[in-house]
RNA sequence: GGGCGAUUAGCUCAGUUGGUUAGAGCGUCUGGUUUACACCCAGAAGGUCAGUGGUUCGAAUCCACUAUCGCCCACCA
């Protein structure tokens, strides 16, 4: 038959206009259906500050695998893509820009408005390169529902949360100590926080009665408490009492008070305390009820009203000055030169962090508000039952504990931020006129101001101004992680009670990657449990998801983080797709790794899975070849079997339909695509399309079994699957078939064990052949130039041993083309003849009697050892009853086998 | 300091509840290559499953300890 059909796949010739089709065809758009099951994923909105990595790619390649399997599987599937606004990624990489391109200090220079309208253009841009990528990937995502962290409804969505929590008091402004950054300005998260270890100086001071040890002499201006062990023997005695003191800037007064936190082994077991730009301490101050002084200010200088001589001081400087100071009055002990601690910088654009107190907005996740299962529960609560009690699953297991073990420290979470990009707080604070005016006149403000300027007063929750009155809206915006923990279901519509809410959430599953499990995974139960659960939903129909599937980082060769500023090892996607395909690239990242562990990504192997793809082209293309164009008409029926090949291929196919189903079904990706890549290449091509070269070609099973292997491999390799299959199907798409299913009447068991031994058999013909070949190939050539050896004559060997071949079959040798029916016998031939001669059933038997027997006294063993070991009482034993079956049925089957072999 | 994981062929990794002779891809070597495919085919070599001990008829798999590597969390006066 007439194909026309090129040698070799080329990816990208194809890959762009399959999409389209696809998308066009509304295959990604599902329609509810109460009849279907609905198979829905929230895809983790990547970031719109750019670019695609591997992550997103892993992530695409395996949540359409899912996707598309369930579509394949008739369930109603929802792929819901979106991009996430990234708050201070995003804000700082445009504020970057912009000082490149000469404005200095963009917040100042430009103000509120403008500045937010430059991050716009930015990412609108950014959005549509995003949009683009996840298409090159093949991502069979629904676009008409995309959503974008910053939506007016997604607005909408964050500040109902917002105000049910105002509501329930579970968020609160506080004075806490937050980690700020001085360089951006800005509160950030525990968890966005990075140590780097620094080797620093350590200073000794004597300190009244007793010695500290500190890094950071520039913060101990005011410190007046000093805190020991109370079983701390040179120190207990002096708790309680007060001391004067000579410090930095005169006299002070200092009492000692014992506390258990104080490590004795420590530097010298005395410490002061600085409450307000230390955790521990400012826990200790409010521990003892003991002031909190800001001695750095918001800058990062030392405060004015806290020093005459050092004041507008920048840290550093301040550092070395006092204890040039406190060295002139012989206060300095000693200097320990190779002091190693960590520094906390902000994680995004690396600046240094300085603990301060300041009044910021918390979600208290200890107070017992939320309605959970005949109790009040805190959200910490709620967080670990959802998990505990199975009603979500983490993939792979171990996370769990993980999971657990971050909830039981979790303390309050800080939600504001003090950048512009972002969802603003919905909060008005009344002020007087003059506050009021001295805040309109500041174009960079942020909450640090409002610290300024002494704002305490009432709070008014909204997003319009109150209409009497001064007010002033709290300018900070809300930490990005709060607007996408409700991406599951603000997604859907909510608050807005919408069929898609109903019918979709809780949705099935959320794969991404370990790394973010706290900053999102975490957060989206919190938001989810409690916002739906608070609209009254019951508690299974609040989890935002039912399993977690974690997927793990890619890195180079060398196990190595990829990043941008290492190119050589740093894998872009896209190259990757241009070169060798999405298809391929979608392999390499899921064949071969396994959840939550990390997985090496290198360019050969993406191009290994590339030569896969060309084998599932070709195989396809042989089967055409091999076939009437009305075979393809045809519908499959069991009558059409006639070989054992048949048979034996079939029986091969459905057990791979039913272990990939079930591979499937517990998320084992990489397995699944394994045992259909196995069995494609294998099986498939290695041995059935070998054999069923020929004149006894049997077109019907050859479709079938090339159409069900290219479904199996549709949600691995879309692109290549679908294009093949505008040649076997002329209407309808491969993205809308059904899945295959088990049938047990294609399953040929007792044949198959047959092909199975003759399989094994000829494997070992094959290499033997080859040996011969060798030997006969020299014999010929010894014949032919009078055993003279002749090592420029050896190139010709391969035409010697055709003409050689064909002359022994009796065909021509006169150098006409030889017919295609002649090339199939002569691999009849080879095949099937030697496996007459060489089959010897009797000693074949007789190995596999002889293993039979080793069975028999095995289990015979066992009985006696179970036996003495008082297993067995007296009583005959029926233990291996079930074993003893299976061998008497394998020796008839080996019977069988024989009789049959005889007749091939 | 607390927790989690990893260690399997030269390299990258699978190995699902313990069960025949521990697998795959790449690489190496040998040979073939005829009308689907050199992005090919048939083979081969290569392993003390990190080490030691234990449980078991049986351990890469379960338990204990040790070693090396990695990650996470907390702390760092």
């Amino acid at each position: 038959m007439e194909f026309q059909i090129e040698k070799a796949y080329e990816a990208k010739k194809y890959e762009d206009k399959i999409y389209e089709k696809w998308e066009k065809s509304g295959a990604f758009s599902p329609k509810i259906d109460k009849k279907k099951k609905p198979f829905i994923i929230s895809m983790p909105p990547p970031n719109a500050t750019g670019q695609l990595h591997l992550g997103h790619a892993t992530m695409l390649a395996v949540e359409d695998i899912m996707i598309r399997y369930h579509r394949m599987k008739g369930d109603c599937s929802l792929w819901l893509p979106g991009t996430d606004h990234a708050a201070i990624a995003t804000q700082s990489v445009v504020e970057k820009q912009l000082q490149k391109g000469g404005i200095k200090n963009p917040r100042k220079d430009l103000g509120r408005e403008k500045l937010i309208n430059e991050i716009k253009k930015f990412v609108l841009e950014s959005q549509s390169t995003i949009r683009n990528q996840v298409r090159k990937m093949g991502a069979s995502c629904d676009w008409k529902r995309e959503k974008y962290t910053l939506d007016e409804d997604m607005n909408l969505a964050v500040n109902t949360l917002f105000k049910y929590m105002y509501e329930d008091k579970l968020i609160y402004r506080g004075g806490r100590i937050v980690n700020w950054d001085p360089n951006m300005q800005t509160t950030v998260a525990d968890d966005e926080m990075e140590y780097i270890e620094e080797k620093a100086k350590f200073y000794y001071f004597q300190y009244g009665p007793v010695v500290i040890g500190t890094a950071r002499p520039e913060t101990k201006f005011l410190d007046k408490v000093i805190v020991v062990h109370p079983k701390d023997k040179r120190y207990k005695k002096l708790i309680g009492k007060e001391f004067d003191i000579e410090w930095i800037d005169g006299k002070i007064k200092a009492k000692v008070i014992g506390d258990e936190c104080v490590d004795m082994k420590l530097g010298t077991g005395a410490m002061t305390i600085t409450p307000a730009h230390s955790l521990v301490d400012f826990e200790l101050a409010r521990k003892y009820k003991l002031g909190t002084e800001q001695i750095i200010d918001f800058d990062g200088k030392i405060r004015v009203e806290v020093s005459k001589d050092f004041g507008g001081m920048p840290i550093e400087k301040a550092r070395e000055k006092i204890v040039e100071k406190l060295d002139k009055k012989g206060l300095l002990v000693k200097i320990d030169e190779e002091y190693i601690h960590n520094i906390s910088v902000n994680y995004r654009g690396k600046g240094i962090i300085e603990p301060q107190v300041m009044k910021q907005w918390f979600i208290d996740v200890n107070k017992k508000v939320i309605d959970w299962k005949g109790k009040k529960c805190s959200i910490k609560q709620v967080l670990q039952d959802t998990v505990r009690s199975k009603m979500i699953e983490i993939i792979p297991k171990r996370f769990e504990k993980i999971y657990f073990h971050w909830i039981d420290n979790l303390k309050d979470w800080c939600i504001s931020r003090q950048i512009w990009w972002g969802h603003q707080l919905p909060i008005w604070y009344k002020v007087s006129p003059e506050q009021e005016k001295a805040f309109k006149a500041k174009k960079d403000v942020s909450s640090f101001f409002l610290e300024i300027l002494g704002i305490d007063g009432e709070t008014h929750y909204g997003t319009e101004k109150p209409k009497s009155g001064n007010w002033i809206r709290d300018p900070d915006t809300l930490d990005t992680w709060f607007s996408s923990a409700l991406w599951t279901f603000a997604t859907l519509g909510w608050p807005e009670k919408t069929k898609e809410l109903e019918y979709f959430h809780p949705t099935n599953v959320l794969e991404t990657g370990y790394d973010i499990l706290f900053f999102w995974v975490a957060r989206m139960i919190l938001a989810s449990t409690y916002a739906l659960r608070k609209d009254g939903l019951n508690e299974e129909s609040t989890i935002p998801f039912k399993t977690v599937y974690l997927h793990g980082l890619i890195r180079d060769r060398h196990g190595k983080k990829m990043s941008k500023s290492n190119p050589e090892t740093c894998i872009d996607p896209l190259d990757m797709i241009k070169k060798y395909g999405a298809d391929a690239l979608r392999l390499s990242l899921v064949i071969g790794s396994s959840p939550g562990n990390d997985m090496r990504l290198y360019e050969e192997k993406i191009a290994g899975y590339r030569n896969f793809i060309n084998k599932i082209w070709n195989a396809t293309r042989f089967g055409l070849m091999n076939i009437e164009k009305d075979d393809l008409k045809k519908e499959f029926e069991g009558g059409m079997i006639k070989t054992f090949a048949d048979k034996w291929i079939l029986t091969k196919l459905q057990n791979l339909i039913k272990e990939v189903d079930k591979d499937l079904e517990k998320q084992r990706l990489s397995d699944a695509g394994t045992k259909i890549y196995e069995f494609l290449w294998g099986q498939c091509c290695d041995w059935y399309l070998e054999t069923s070269k020929g004149d006894d070609k049997n077109p019907a099973v050859l479709i079938f079994v090339l159409k069900s292997t290219l479904k199996l491999l549709h949600p691995f390799v879309p692109f290549v699957t679908e294009k093949l299959w505008e040649y076997l199907e002329k209407d309808g798409d491969l993205i809308a078939e059904d899945w295959p299913i088990y049938d047990k009447n294609l399953v040929f068991k007792e044949d198959s064990k047959t092909m199975e031994l003759i399989h094994e058999v000829i494997s070992k013909i094959r290499s033997i052949r080859a040996e011969l070949k060798v030997e006969a190939s020299k014999k010929i050539h010894a014949t032919i130039y009078g055993g003279k050896y002749a090592p420029h004559l050896e190139e010709k060997r391969d035409t010697i041993m055709r003409m050689a071949r064909l002359e022994s079959l009796d065909i021509s040798k006169k150098g006409e083309k030889v017919p295609q029916s002649k090339v199939a016998f002569v691999q009849k031939i080879e095949i099937y003849l030697p496996l007459k001669d060489m089959i010897d059933t009797q000693k074949e038997r007789k190995r596999l009697e002889g293993e039979f027997s080793n069975i028999e006294s095995f289990i015979k063993g066992l009985e006696s050892k179970l036996a003495n070991k008082g297993f067995i009482k007296n009583a005959p034993s029926n233990v291996f009853d079930s074993e003893k079956q299976k061998l008497k049925k394998a020796q008839e089957t080996l019977k069988s086998i024989s009789e049959q072999l005889k007749n091939i």
